[in-house]
DNA sequence: GGCAGGTTACTCGGATAGCGATTGTCCGAGTTGATCTGG
DNA sequence: CCAGATCAACTCGGACAATCGCTATCCGAGTAACCTGCC
């Protein structure tokens, strides 16, 4: 699984909890991870095409979330990044070989994708159980009061206040 | 996710129909599938380094269940395949950036990181849910007779009677 | 003081290279079965 | 006819290339704020 499902996690979540109504840019929130902003911005733009966040453009503008925190789930927001389509790609290979038929011959799905697609429902249910929101409460329970209290205050001062 | 899990799926669902104590050499278990012998032989190996398949050299050698087909899971080969470890790699970047403090100060795991893992787990959990002996009965129960036939017939011929 | 227009700077989105992992292939080491010879 | 040694063929395992997707980057289109000048 590549890393930008968890890039986008968290991003998320520090929007969750930035100040309502102002949106940040991709550049400042890759800035608060010390992640590539190019590269960050490029799974942003997935999650807006999603409808999970929304995009502002120009001064003053950046990313928001487009719903509520408590409306998001991680299955959303691993559907956005890693693609709706399954994980587990049968390629009908019960079909092939000097045994095999024409396709018309099987009328129901090879055993081993039902269960290795059933088994992917699971995550994906359990993935649908976590929303931002939660990530959020988590996080203020265990993260040190003194990185909330410090990201708080990044979050409030302006763009060009942090050199120096 | 590699093909790879469904060649073994489907190959140790052969060996656990194949003529017991005979072994099937690797290159007419690829003929079956019409798969590329060496690339099959690659995942194979994989399983027999997990225990689930046993190989012996030599003439009448080859590949067979190292166990009854009750007791093989789909999470055995999955993660004999695709690696234990786990598919969603937490490379921490709460402690990244202006605001993260130094490892010691988290003391639990990030909470992504926990909701991504029991996902996870639900996964591997579903996974070890069917066995072997669970494909084939579905396979005997779905596949059309005549390819059941055939291929009983193909894996009692002698491995070079197949040729016009 | 209020407003319109132009300028400016900032934002996002898509097109463009680099690298690791999966895919695919090959050859050598080892072992077993068959064969041939001698008794 | 039987035992033993030799031979040969077949097997697997690990080392070696090619291709695809994730990683990382840059530049252009578009937009909203801002500043200036005028009424």
């Amino acid at each position: 699984m590549g890393q930008g499902v968890e890039s986008a996690a968290h991003a998320c979540s520090i929007l969750a909890v930035a100040p309502r109504g102002r949106a940040l840019p991709g550049a400042r929130l890759a800035e608060f991870y010390a992640l590539p902003p190019a590269y960050l911005r490029k799974h942003l733009g997935q999650l807006v095409s999603a409808g999970i966040l929304a995009a502002t453009p120009g001064p003053a503008g950046g990313y928001a979330l487009a719903r509520p925190a408590e409306e998001i789930t991680l299955r959303e927001i691993v559907e956005a990044i890693e693609g709706r389509g399954r994980v587990f790609r049968c390629t009908e290979i019960r079909q092939r070989g000097p045994t095999g038929l024409s396709a018309d011959c099987y009328p129901t799905r090879c055993g081993v994708a039902r269960a290795m697609w059933a088994a992917e429902e699971a995550w994906r249910a359990a993935l649908e159980e976590t929303t931002i929101a939660d990530l959020v409460a988590i996080a203020r329970r265990e993260v040190p009061r003194e990185q909330q209290e410090r990201a708080r205050a990044w979050l409030s001062e302006s763009p060009s206040d942090g050199g120096a």
